[in-house]
RNA sequence: GUCCCGGUAGCUCAGCAGGAUAGAGCAUCUGAUUCCUAAUCAGAAGGUCACAGGUUCGAAUCCUGUCCGGGACGCCA
């Protein structure tokens, strides 16, 4: 819809101006300030400007009136457009605010530690990752979503390790002095017992075999985390391991020294990425010639950008946001164009039940972990809580208060529209079809509104993706279940005479919000 | 000390590629149901947009500085 008004006003107005939607609609649907940054060329007042433009679009069907109020210009779409609109929807109910694009996007996120089961944390970044794929992928994005394994490194030694000991200490009982540095939490002990039970318990009697506990338990975690993930609706296309990739090392290596982009000192070899914006260099092999965490990092996106998308984008948690530099120095050295790669951070979640702060859970090591909070509060409270603030500040709420099924939550509220929709076309034994061909004309302020908002999807996805701000999706769905509200206590649709007509504008807006919910992962309710 | 995020209604937050009277939900108060689900709606009240300068016809929005809160500053991942 904004495509087609925007392609009429640059036939008069020329390619640039702002086309914004009035606060109030009683202005108009659309409204663009162009007069203003006018009037300083043309030295005229913005008034005479935007009454002088208005009159150029006196033939177009699409708009019923142009007015120039206090220097803005405002249009009103006309009934007929509508109407060839609401059709157009109707015709094709699944390509709605579907859209073409060619650009190819690879997205990673939550590639968590396999290390422990998800946390509260992880899942704010893996609903947001889902949430990004659902909308790209349907405005055209040939999107590919990926997880990288950490399955290198000390970290997973420590997992091995700390299965050994508590094997030891809980299943042959032996007691086991503890190092500074172990993965705690019930989680582990359930592990080392899933281990004897499978390798027999003589596995925690020789320190040779926490390699393999640890390529074990590696593995047992990814099953886990994969299903926390499963149970709010999100798989992934593909998982790269940090390990396999070290093959390549030394091709990337070579890579990196060919592009005078290391050096050696005390030992180490540093990557120069100060000279692209870092703090400082930074170490990328050890003196014992084990490369750093960094490395594998070169040798990922190297992978990535060897694969040849348009774009990349990754879902970082914010306290990651000190590695951009380096990552992005590297990867120009790697002879990338840096700007392809994105990050966007997810920030920190503060989580309370009844006021008090949620409840740690003993078994993850005192975490909260992610699988608690969907029992809590379900998956679908938990998603649109997490999609309706920007990914990159605090976020602090009380699950209680997602729980109630009242005006407080506002799914609910979004679900209730949906469903009272499909109650009035069940009780008027009609169907979207039966009301395919009427015909809107006259039409009221209020049907208007409510199938002028419900037009307004495709343009808040683009915006909403465009801008990663996925926020303005659970926005504008809240706002349109509001419209639909309003209208529905404001006039009875089955037996007035507008019947068919109020029908086929509920028909519509039941598309768009069913569409938007399907984006972020929610199912819509034909009755509640 | 450096860097990142934030400071908008009692609470949680939108708005920030400058534009019409700064919004929503919750909480508080008042009202609406013989009628398609009241899981709803209508209305009231609630604001020095942290502070101070600057740019502009116009600033919550852009720039500079200050204050406050959170986070990051590993050869951990």
């Amino acid at each position: 819809m904004k495509k087609r008004v925007t392609q009429v006003l640059k036939k008069h107005l020329g390619e640039d101006f702002v086309l914004e939607k009035p606060k109030d609609l009683s202005f108009g649907h659309y409204a663009t300030p162009i007069a203003f940054s006018l009037a300083k060329v043309l030295r005229k007042s913005p008034m005479v400007i935007a009454d002088e433009l208005s009159k150029k679009f006196e033939d177009e069907t699409i708009f019923e009136s142009v007015e120039a109020v206090k220097g803005y210009l405002n249009f009103k779409l006309s009934d007929e457009f509508l109407n060839e609109y609401a059709n157009f929807v109707l015709e094709n109910p699944d390509r709605f605010a579907k859209d073409e694009n060619d650009e190819t996007i690879l997205l990673e996120y939550v590639s968590a530690n396999p290390t422990g089961p998800l946390h509260i944390g992880h899942a704010r970044g893996a609903v947001i990752g889902d949430s990004l794929y659902r909308i790209g992928k349907h405005l055209g994005y040939k999107i590919t979503t990926e997880y990288y394994i950490n399955d290198a490194g000390n970290q997973i030694y420590l997992l091995g390790l700390s299965i050994f000991l508590a094997g030891k200490e809980r299943v042959l009982r032996e007691e086991v002095e503890w190092p500074e540095e172990f993965y705690r939490g019930d989680y582990i002990v359930d592990l080392a017992f899933k281990a004897a039970e499978e390798f027999g318990e003589d596995i925690f009697k020789d320190e040779k075999n926490i390699e393999k506990l640890s390529s074990w338990g590696k593995d047992e975690m990814m099953e886990l985390i994969k299903s926390n993930l499963k149970d709010v609706s999100i798989e992934f296309d593909n998982f790269v391991s940090e390990k396999s990739l070290y093959e390549k090392w030394d091709e990337v290596f070579e890579k990196l020294k060919a592009n005078d982009a290391v050096y050696e000192k005390d030992g180490k070899v540093w990557l120069k990425s100060t000279l692209y914006g870092d703090e400082k260099d930074r170490v990328i092999v050890r003196e014992d010639g084990r490369p750093t965490y960094l490395a594998g990092d070169i040798i990922y996106h190297n992978d990535k950008f060897e694969r040849g998308y348009d774009r990349y984008i990754n879902i970082w948690g914010a306290d990651h946001h000190g590695y951009i530099a380096r990552v992005k120095a590297a990867v120009k050295f790697l002879g990338y164009d840096e700007d392809r790669l994105e990050i966007v951070l997810s920030q920190m979640v503060s989580l309370l039940k009844g006021g008090e702060p949620f409840k740690m859970s003993k078994r993850a090591g005192n975490f909260i972990l992610m699988s608690d909070v969907v029992k809590e509060m379900g998956a679908d409270a938990l998603r649109f809580i997490f999609l309706s603030k920007k990914s990159d500040t605090h976020l602090e709420f009380d699950v209680d208060i997602l729980k109630k099924e009242d005006s407080s939550n506002p799914i609910y509220y979004i679900q209730y529209a949906h469903a009272r929709i499909n109650q009035v076309f069940e009780k008027s034994g009609k169907s979207f079809a039966d009301v395919k061909d009427v015909e809107l004309k006259n039409l009221d302020e209020d049907s208007k509104n409510l199938l002028f908002t419900s037009f307004l999807l495709p343009e808040i996805l683009e915006d909403a993706f465009k801008t990663r701000s996925l926020q303005k999706l659970t926005d504008y769905l809240k706002s349109l279940a509001a419209v639909l509200h309003k209208f529905y206590n404001e006039h009875r649709v089955i037996g007035s005479d507008k019947e068919n007509e109020y029908l086929k504008i509920f028909a519509i807006t039941a598309i768009s919000i069913k569409t938007g919910l399907s984006l972020i992962g929610i199912e819509a309710k034909k009755r509640m």
